[in-house]
DNA sequence: GGGCGAATTGCAACCGGTTCCTAAACCGGT
DNA sequence: ACCGGTTTAGGAACCGGTTGCAATTCGCCC
């Protein structure tokens, strides 16, 4: 069933040799050959196997894409992105679904197996040694979304969360919120942290201000609302809040509402991603936005480069934030 | 740096063909033979190339997954289900975006180039066409969200759209609505047609009924909602109408919320679905639940069937709907 | 027509496993 | 100690490509 280099070695009367080289970019092999070659492998229907050829060249085309992230939505956006990004480069993408019960060892010990050109890490709340293992094990591998740190392990392409929450809480002052809450996502998440750290700091410079700290127990709509009504439940409420996401934004704006609350009139609100439910009409979520498209971009740049060029010094590659206006802050003074 | 087969055998003190039978599993090997080998294996850190050995046994152990429906929240879901399920079975998913830029054929030739043992297409909206392609270049393949027709040519897993068209119409006439309207996907998509088919046929038992046909010009929530818009001001509007789609019934929900007609009090809508957004306070959309687990474990199981078992006879499974009833229908009479 | 360097070509070894086949080791029984 | 029947082990060919190397062919010039 399977046409091999053989067969149309045969049916072109050359030798295998021959007709490798017709399908080698930058080979030699002479027009008339080369021809030759080409009909009987379109008449054959040839397509050389990927994998024999990984065998003896040892890069296989297979970028391993490695996730535990399949609840946020904003996440199939980025799948989206990562896939087309891989296949125009003439990749393909393996895909690792790494939730919590499966094996992180397992993972890389199977992408180990496929020889996989390089691995690219698509989480913020993967843990870094992850990477950092796939690095040990001898896989090139970039950190997608990862945290930036002082002395990264493995490149790193992102965002800065701390300036994230300086700039949330630039957005909040300047529209003259004073009594200002934070409702992040899980208080362990760096991610959390890391924005905790740069919303403190920016309303530490605003002498007047008071600041509540409170968190969401996972990245999600329901625990979002139920950190929203616990607060409800708990004492009056601030004047505005800084959540860790769209999704635990928008559970908390329907819990606003269904306690009777208006939103921006009583408590304003503002998310962190930008996902496209924060733009419906039923929605109008004021939020930051984080460039996935470019994020994406070096992400796959950087992975295919270390795949060829292995000894490439480590990078940290952050990438700027924008605020996205809607309608869930009042408006700026 | 990588350890192989030889590197082991050398080791151990035995030859390769020992070596490759003891990860053979059911090869004859001694005990003693066995535990010598498995010691120098760990020793050395050994991982057998799947390269190697798909190479050599025909069976990758790889699964193409493809799919064009990376904008559709509903499908981040899809892919985690999947990607769980394949690995689950000790498979990896080699994912493939279908999008429309992408070429179907060149898609179909670097699958056999990788020699997957099965493909999935995941998909209610790509051409049946497609899994048929596959299926003449020899993939096994097994077509998820497809449509069910008389003679299938690939096995198909999903739903009885028709069916899903005469529950959303039953549903709607047993809570007194009459004049009634069908807020369809794209009018040339077959789910489409499929259910507007059975919502007729179902309407058609009441005599004093009144349908009104309409349709989003693609699957999303803009389109909902400029479908919605071009209702309210092309006249009054139905008493309820059924959507294709939770985030087209989302659209026109966010539209009417805004226009000032109350959901359900002026205008009944029924969803279809099931996403997780239906559930958000913000929306609790009354839906129609696809059963995704069982369709995703229906579909791999048959796929690795498939595999080891291509000339298994087609079959078309078809699994129950689920009536989700939330807050965008009046109460049933 | 002969000679020269460059471009092509084919051979053969190799990538890392799998598996058929034969030979050797093993077993219990006499 | 010997026999016949099982296991088990190793050799070698094979899966489908790639590539270094030596041999051949080519184009061109004198």
């Amino acid at each position: 069933m399977t046409v091999t280099l053989k067969d149309v070695a045969e049916r072109a009367g050359v030798s295998r040799s021959a007709v490798s080289r017709t399908f080698t970019p930058g080979a030699s092999v002479s027009a008339k050959t080369r021809s030759k070659v080409e009909q009987a492998a379109a008449e054959l229907g040839y397509a050389p196997s990927a994998l024999a050829s990984g065998l003896s060249t040892g890069r296989t085309k297979l970028i391993g894409l490695v996730s535990n992230n399949f609840r946020n939505p904003i996440f199939l956006e980025v799948f989206d992105l990562f896939t087309r990004a891989i296949q125009d480069r003439g990749l393909r993408p393996l895909l690792v679904n790494l939730s919590e019960d499966t094996d992180p060892e397992a993972a890389i010990r199977m992408l180990r197996q496929y020889s996989v050109d390089a691995v690219i890490v698509a989480s913020s709340t993967l843990s870094p040694a992850f990477a950092a293992n796939c690095k040990a094990a001898g896989l090139p591998v970039v950190h997608a979304f990862g945290r930036a740190t002082r002395r990264p392990e493995v490149p790193v392409v992102g965002i800065d969360n701390v300036e994230a929450g300086r700039m949330a809480a630039r957005a909040l002052l300047a529209r003259g919120y004073r009594d200002i809450g934070f409702l992040g996502g899980p208080a362990g998440a760096t991610t959390t942290q890391d924005r905790l750290a740069g919303f403190r700091q920016e309303l530490a410079r605003h002498p007047g201000c008071r600041l509540r700290e409170s968190f969401a127990s996972t990245y999600s709509h329901d625990a979002g609302a139920a950190e929203m009504s616990r607060l409800i439940d708990s004492g009056p409420l601030a004047e505005a809040y800084f959540c860790g996401d769209d999704v635990i934004a928008i559970g908390a704006l329907g819990v606003l509402r269904k306690a009777g609350r208006e939103v921006p009139g009583d408590v304003g609100l503002i998310g962190f991603n930008d996902m496209e439910a924060a733009s419906w009409d039923l929605v109008t979520l004021t939020t930051i936005r984080q460039p996935l498209d470019e994020i994406i971009a070096v992400s796959v740049g950087q992975a295919i480069a270390l795949s060829e060029q292995p000894e490439t010094p480590v990078t940290q590659t952050l990438l700027p934030l924008t605020l996205i206006e809607r309608g869930t802050l009042r408006p700026g003074m």
